[in-house]
DNA sequence: GGCAAGATCCTCT
DNA sequence: GAGGATCTTGCCA
C-alpha cells in the first residue's frame, strides 16, 4: 500500500474529500480489470453530521464506517443501487467520503457490459458501483488491499469546485460536495 | 410485527 | 420534467 495515499485520507473529512478527486479506483474481477478517475465525491462527518448514516450511532448496517481508515462502506440505496464510501476517520470515527462519480480510463467495454449501455457509465453513485462491479460483498474491505483498490493520481489536472450535497434532507446547505472539472 | 423513509436511476411523455 | 421501480434498515408498538 502507499503511505502517501493513507496520508491523503488523514484529516478532517471535509478537507480530505477533495484529495480523492483525480485519484484512480480499480477493481480486478473475473470479467476484467476496470479503472476510473474519481471526479465527484461528498464528505460525511459521522457523528457531527446529521446527514450521515452514522449520526445516530453504530448499527449493523453502518458498522464498517467505524472501521480503520481506508475501509469501504457499501450500502444499498432505495433497495436497488449500491453506493460506496471510503472511511477517512480513525477506527471508531465514522467519517467517510461518498464516491459519487468517476470517468472510465480502463475497461470501458467491461463497464458497458455490466451497465447494459455504453454511455453514462459511472456518472452517479449507483452507476459507479455497478460499472466497477462493486456490491455488498465489498463492504468492510480495505481500499489498500482490494478487491477495490485506490491508486495514485493519473496526473489529472483540473479545477475543484465545492457545492451543496445532493439527495439528502438534513444539513443540505453544507458545501461538502466536491467536483473535478476539466481545467 | 408493522411502518416509513431513503446519500438513485431509468423510461416515458 | 415527472413518476415508478424495489427492498433494507431502524424505530416504535
Amino acid at each position: 500500500m502507499s503511505r502517501a495515499l493513507e496520508t491523503a485520507l488523514t484529516g478532517p473529512v471535509e478537507e480530505v474529500a477533495p484529495n480523492l478527486l483525480g485519484l484512480r479506483l480499480r477493481t480486478e474481477l473475473a470479467e476484467g480489470q476496470t479503472e476510473v478517475v474519481i471526479t465527484e465525491v461528498e464528505a460525511y462527518a459521522g457523528g457531527r453530521d446529521p446527514a450521515s448514516h452514522a449520526f445516530t450511532g453504530q448499527t449493523p448496517r453502518n458498522a464498517s464506517m467505524f472501521g480503520p481508515r481506508g475501509t469501504l462502506y457499501v450500502y444499498r440505496s432505495y433497495g436497488i443501487h449500491w453506493c460506496m464510501n471510503i472511511v477517512t476517520g480513525d477506527r471508531g470515527d465514522p467519517s467517510a467520503v461518498l464516491l459519487r462519480g468517476g470517468r472510465p480510463v480502463t475497461g470501458a467495454d467491461v463497464m458497458a457490459r455490466r451497465r447494459g449501455r455504453s454511455d453514462h457509465l459511472a456518472d452517479g453513485p449507483g452507476k459507479l458501483t455497478q460499472a466497477l462491479g462493486v456490491g455488498g460483498d465489498a463492504n468492510g474491505t480495505s481500499v489498500f488491499e482490494g478487491p477495490v483498490t485506490l491508486l495514485d493520481t493519473a496526473g489529472v489536472s483540473g479545477q475543484i469546485i465545492a457545492t451543496p450535497r445532493v439527495g439528502i434532507s438534513k444539513a443540505v446547505a453544507w458545501p461538502w460536495r466536491f467536483v473535478l472539472v476539466d481545467g
